[in-house]
DNA sequence: CGCAGGTCTTCAGGTCGGTGTCAGGTTGGG
DNA sequence: CCCAACCTGACACCGACCTGAAGACCTGCG
């Protein structure tokens, strides 16, 4: 496994090198924020250790280039800050873990197992379907530019649909996903939804195929 | 997405129930290992949260048995034990996250982000016959790379023949798994629907053996 | 407390396409 | 040649689906 670790503490960063080191990975340790940049352009990580506080920026907008650009590899922040608030912009900014300094070096490389194990199959953060960009992470979508505003249960529906990338999904299946063992329900309200979100998202984006489901297409 | 909620501390519980339920999310609550294991045989979830420290038995003790049983939904772990060998204890056991009480909603619903993120796109199980490429799980079928569309009967018919691959199906067989015991059907259904899978994946597909039956051939 | 603005769900009327049936044609075995 | 089994185009019906509208419900605000 290849690692790249972006951070400038020396101290620090010669730790989680070398702890990383023992257990058999290859780390490429960047101090700044240009160096992290150089290092993506020539290899390509399986994880990435972030520090969020940098000599020449701050991290979290590395990670969001990172993200728009189609990167998927699992992210962990390592930072000092733990404002609860900063750990939430980091996991929407497209992190998959955030760990507070001072941390475990066990625990990191247990973090480091648990966010590897999930990257064999992998959701990109951000999903285009013709002229309608879709940011998972940040509850924001947009067409053709323009920002649109989905409700609660729009977005349910919706994530059903991408949960399985243009495959079918029965209008059962998002009637589960949409409703708790007690609240059954009993009427077409799938069906207005979908309604809803073809006329905010494009008619043509949802087909129906009778009697099995729906379908996203691009 | 649907989530179950494993919890037995009533105030937190409902807290994180209707935070959840708040984003369009379908939450079923269970206060102890015993009825988790009850909501996970009747439904399917997306992401499980799990409380540690229940009435009836360790958290993780129910997490082994998950990952033992195969499941990979993705697991999150909330509780009041911050001790680093716990978290690793926790994560080494299959969990994908740990929050440690006191925990922010908005940050629990960043981790359910980040973590379902990863969970999406197992490779799907595909048949090749010849051009025709299927796509069982998605519902999806291509005949030299042009998508095709099928019925809901069609579908049943050409799994019913892929149920036996390159074996025989009688007409009856076919019968009994398109319908159930009461609906009667009486002319050659059956027949017409052959035709019709025929007319889109091939003639040369699907052969018939008088008197005996239907056969896919690649 | 009442109101406004929004969301969720239900309902009803209309459309449309899958489904089952039939009839006439074709094939293959005895 | 004859008959049974099978093929296939055509068609009417019914239920799945669509959609606008309106009632139920929630939430924040004055």
């Amino acid at each position: 496994m290849r690692i790249l670790l972006v951070e400038d503490d020396g101290l620090l960063g010669a730790a989680v090198r070398d702890s990383i080191a023992a257990e058999g990975h290859a780390v490429d340790w960047a101090r700044r924020l240009g160096e992290a940049e150089e290092c993506r352009a020539v290899a390509r990580y399986n994880v990435i250790l972030l520090d969020l506080m940098l000599p020449d920026g701050r991290g979290l907008d590395f990670l969001k280039r990172l993200r728009l650009a189609g990167e998927t590899m699992p992210v962990i922040i390592l930072t000092a800050r733990d404002q609860v608030s900063d750990r939430i912009a980091g996991l929407n900014a497209g992190a998959d873990d955030y760990l507070v300094k001072p941390f475990d070096l066990s625990e990191l490389s247990a973090r480091i197992g648990a966010v590897t194990r999930r990257a064999a199959g992998q959701a990109a953060p951000v999903v285009t379907f013709g002229d309608v960009t879709i940011q998972l992470a940040e509850r924001a979508i947009t067409r053709s530019g323009k920002a649109l505003a989905l409700t609660a249960r729009e977005w349910a529906v919706l994530e059903a649909l991408l949960g399985r990338p243009s495959g079918l999904v029965s209008k059962s299946e998002i009637e589960e996903r949409l409703y708790d063992l007690d609240a059954e329900v009993e009427s077409n309200t799938i069906e207005v939804y979908i309604a809803r979100l073809r006329k905010k998202i494009g008619h043509a984006r949802i087909v129906t195929e009778r009697g099995l489901g729906y379908r996203l297409v691009r």
